[in-house]
Formats: C-alpha cells, structure tokens, sequence
DNA sequence: TCCTACATGTTATATCATAACGGTCAGCGG
DNA sequence: CCGCTGACCGTTATGATATAACATGTAGGA
C-alpha cells in the first residue's frame, strides 16, 4: 500500500484502517462520528478518488441518510475540518486523506481522465510557498497544491 | 515593483507595461484582443487582486459591453489560455498575471481578508509536484499552487 | 462576392454551496 | 425529575459560480 502513486493495493484494509483511525482520532478529541459522516467518510474511501458533494448526497439519499445539500456539505466540512478528507479545488470535489494521522501539506496528482488521486505527504514548513511566506512576512492558514493531468493508465488508453 | 510581494509600487507603470506587453504578444500569435477581452485585463490590473466572474461582469455591464455571465467567462478563458490572467482555485476568482513572458507555473499567496494575491514566479520543472509526478509516471498538464492566508497589512489590522 | 472562422449577444440551465429556521436528542446541573 | 444547553440533523429557499446551445455580427481570404 504505498503512500503516493496509482497502484493497486489493498483497498479493504486502507478502508478499514482509515475507519478505525478515524474513530480513534474522535475518541480522543471529543469529536462524534455520527452516522452520516461515518457513511460519508466510507463512501470517499470505497471509491478512492474525488468525488463531487452532489455525488456523495445521491449516495447518502438512496440510503436515507438526508437528500438535501446541506446534509452532504455538513459531512464534508465535518470530514475536512478533523482531517479526515481534503478538497480538490481544481474538481470542486473532495477525497478522503490518505495519510491520517500524519501532520502534513497535502498535495495531490489528479488524473482529469479517471479522476483518481494520488495524495503526495509534503511538509508544511519548507517548499516554494513557506519561503515566499516567509520573506514577506505572509501568515499562511491553508495551503492548495494540485497538479492537474493524466495517469499512467490514462497516457497509454 | 518587486515581482512578490505585498508592497507599494508604481502601479499605473505595471498597468501600462502588462497592456503593452500582452498587445505584444497577441499581435505575435495572432490572437485578437477585442475590445471586452482588453477591458476585462484592464479591470484585472487596475484592481490588483482576485476578482470574480461577476465582479468583472457588473463592470463590463456598466460599461456596456456585455451583461451575460457567457461575456465574462469568456473574455477570461482566453485571458487565461493566453496566461495573460490565472484563476485563483481557492477563491473560484481571477487575476491578472504579474509575470508575462516568464515562462512561468504561478504559486499565489492570498490573502483572505483584503483579497491582494502575490505571485510567486517558480519554475515547471522542479518543485515536489514535479518529482512526485515524476516518480509515478503521471503527465502534469495544470498545476494550482496556493496559500490562503493573512497579508501583513491585514495581521495588524 | 461569398465563405469561413472567430467573436459576440442572449436565453436558459447546470453545478456548487450556504443561509436560516425548527426539530431531535444527549448530557448535565438544579 | 425537569428544564437548560449545545450539537446535530432535516428542510426550504436562495445565492454563487459556470456552461450549453443557438442566433447574430464581422473581418479577411479565396
């Protein structure tokens, strides 16, 4: 299960590893994984890679988990604030972090063919972005760091 | 008129020299800089940050050229495709380029208080997105390098 | 002159996101 | 036990961003 890259690997276990990590995360924080988020979190996890919040409504509605925007965008803010997913800014869609757990930048090779994700661990505090932050005396909240293109099995098909 | 930074500079200068520039540039490549997509860069620069596709469509309405969204959207897709302007992922805005004619993958820090973005001039071919793109095998068509945040002036205030 | 390519004008609609309000439920102090 | 409080959820409505589709105008070459 490598950290960066469009390979296969063993889905069941990310998913269920992710999950557990989550919940302990939640545990620990005083943080409530309800169902919706819960459900929500998995479905980012089960298709591995962005997803739109209308995509993840449908989802959430077809199971009666709530059929109305806000319902969705509840469980991504939720998701994102905790870490536990990232928005694609480039797609305007939203994923499930990759490397729960790790204080990290997240950067992210995006296929726009099979819209899969690669999610890169970089460091917050060194790069391009923290230097120029830094001479100009700019306070960084968040970072978006998004390279558009095609995957390996998107450049051969 | 440093080429990052929140600072003062001689902007009615940059306003001229980036009109020139892009007239330039247009006559080179035989690309048309009609009147709305000349006034839309016009906007850009006379504002010096991040603006939306309806801001820029009021003004062009004011001015009578134009009041559809199609007007703007597309008098700043061939700003864009030209790399006379870039668009702002996390801000879903638009600003004119502070570097033309460097052949350049724009890195922005933005702040989110005042909307003033700087520009950051760093290179394709290196960076970590270029060497994660590498390792993998993935073919980096766009990429979005941002940093939300405070600008000086807006921390003291 | 006519044709073609490109640009523009316009209507309608798709897509993404949030404001605002009321209902539900768990936990907690009185 | 009761009622308060705070977090979450359900719903309606609306706002914000973006594009499809088609008609019209216009410059320049065959």
């Amino acid at each position: 299960m490598p950290t960066l890259g469009f390979h296969s690997h063993d889905h069941t276990h990310c998913i269920a590893s992710t999950l557990a990590h989550a919940e302990a995360v939640c545990a620990e924080k005083n943080l409530r994984l309800t169902p919706v988020r819960r459900r929500t979190l998995e479905i980012l996890l089960d298709e591995h890679r962005a997803l739109g919040a209308y995509d993840i409504l449908a989802i959430l509605g077809d199971e009666g988990l709530g059929n109305a925007p806000p319902v969705a965008y509840r469980a991504l803010d939720f998701l994102t604030s905790a870490g536990f997913a990232h928005k694609i800014e480039g797609l305007n869609a939203y994923i499930a972090c990759a490397h729960l757990g790790a204080d990290h930048t997240p950067a992210f090779l995006i296929c726009t063919s099979c819209k899969t994700v690669a999610e890169a661990n970089t460091r917050t505090d060194t790069g391009r972005l923290a230097e120029a932050a830094k001479s100009t005396g700019f306070a960084i909240e968040r970072t978006v760091i998004e390279a558009l293109g095609l995957c390996p099995a998107c450049q051969n098909a």
